[in-house]
DNA sequence: TCCTCTGTTAACCGCTGCGGTCAATACAAA
DNA sequence: TTTGTATTGACCGCAGCGGTTAACAGAGGA
């Protein structure tokens, strides 16, 4: 790619990055046209073909950035650090919402471009992530305290079903397009207080109305 | 439509249908290409276009299939009667799930067609969806006893809570692509299972190891 | 004033793939 | 052999693709 990009105005190469990550994320590799995400950053095609010398270069890159930025962001914020698993969840969360406040088809870019098929990009898309995942691969759910929680509650479960419901929510709402991050916030929130009133174990003789 | 469409043996007509719900599935309506569609029910193009005379009639066609199938299925087995909560949510997973298993594309296609944007089939979409729609206008919810629950516990939370988890399994499975209906049953039950464990009411007393 | 360098674009090119048509097949029944 | 029907390959005009290129705009220096 052309160096000369990172001379931009960082507005302006948000806006091609975010631009890239809305395309990709609503179509395919083959059928995301470089002329729509040109026109969407607000350039025109020939000049998004001399910062990318072509469409595989483009995606690419993207991919690498998303993950990127959210390997940096996630350490930034001690998210790989946090002790108590529902704090943990909480701030992982927020970041990625705050990320997503910034760069609004960041997530649905990511799984996409996981799930890609095309042999043009396939083998480098995984390529990259591993590179990024081998960083952090967390076995730090395993080291959770039963104490902590309701009495013969299945710890697997209860982690797999509040992660689904995650997913469930986050893509309900990219499915309807009109993005609150600060509303997904409160509701995320709300779930994550849920969670901790069920979840956890009670103290003896608390507060039952 | 060609009503010598219905003359064909019933398992050509659901190649067809299917072909279609897995074209649509995976592209907005625009991108999603006749010859494809007509490549995987294993007929030719020509074909197709002598079943249905253009693109627009087959999309709603299938939109209305998909919708009727699902009234019908969901009448048959009785899944707008159920008097618990957990019953009539096992229920209507399991009619969805086995629905999947002759029409493994028909819940994405769903989805799809209900947030597609193109303005040559926006407006009917809806129009159909509307027909469907009030036969079911589900105000059921709102009939729980929460003596059954735990004390205390906000029911539109968990329901609302539960339907995320589900959506979002869904939702995951759909991307990696390769479906198997059996364990998704299993898994959803594990998953009521642990609903029904953690929020309905203790009997006093009962099992705690 | 002219020149140069950089960022930017409109116009273009060859090609692919689209929605849709149609004349020609294969083939069963009469 | 004829007739009617299910089915297709080849085709058409066109839109849109990835990528190129020659030209333009404008700031700064001589």
């Amino acid at each position: 790619m052309n160096p000369k990009f990172y001379n931009l105005p960082i507005e302006k190469q948000q806006a091609v990055i975010n631009a890239g990550f809305h395309v990709f994320s609503q179509n395919s590799y083959k059928k995301s046209p470089m002329s729509e995400i040109a026109e969407t950053a607000g350039i025109s095609k020939s000049l998004l073909f001399h910062y990318f010398t072509n469409k595989k270069e483009l995606y690419l890159f993207l991919w690498d950035t998303s993950a990127r930025i959210t390997v940096e962001e996630m350490e930034k914020n001690g998210c790989y650090e946090q002790a108590d698993l529902f704090d943990s969840m909480e701030k992982g969360m927020q970041v990625k919402l705050e990320l997503m406040r910034k760069y609004p088809d960041i997530g649905m870019f990511s799984i996409r471009a996981f799930y890609e098929k095309d042999p043009e990009v396939r083998d480098e898309v995984h390529k990259i992530m591993n590179h990024y995942l081998q960083i952090h691969a967390a076995a730090k759910l395993a080291a959770l305290d039963p104490d902590d929680f309701l009495p013969g509650i299945d710890l697997d479960l209860m982690y797999r079903e509040m992660y689904l419901a995650s997913e469930g929510y986050l893509w309900e709402k990219m499915q309807s397009g009109n993005i609150d991050v600060t509303e997904m916030e409160q509701d995320f929130r709300k779930l994550i207080d849920f969670w901790k009133a069920i979840y956890m174990r009670k103290p003896k003789g608390a507060d039952e109305k």
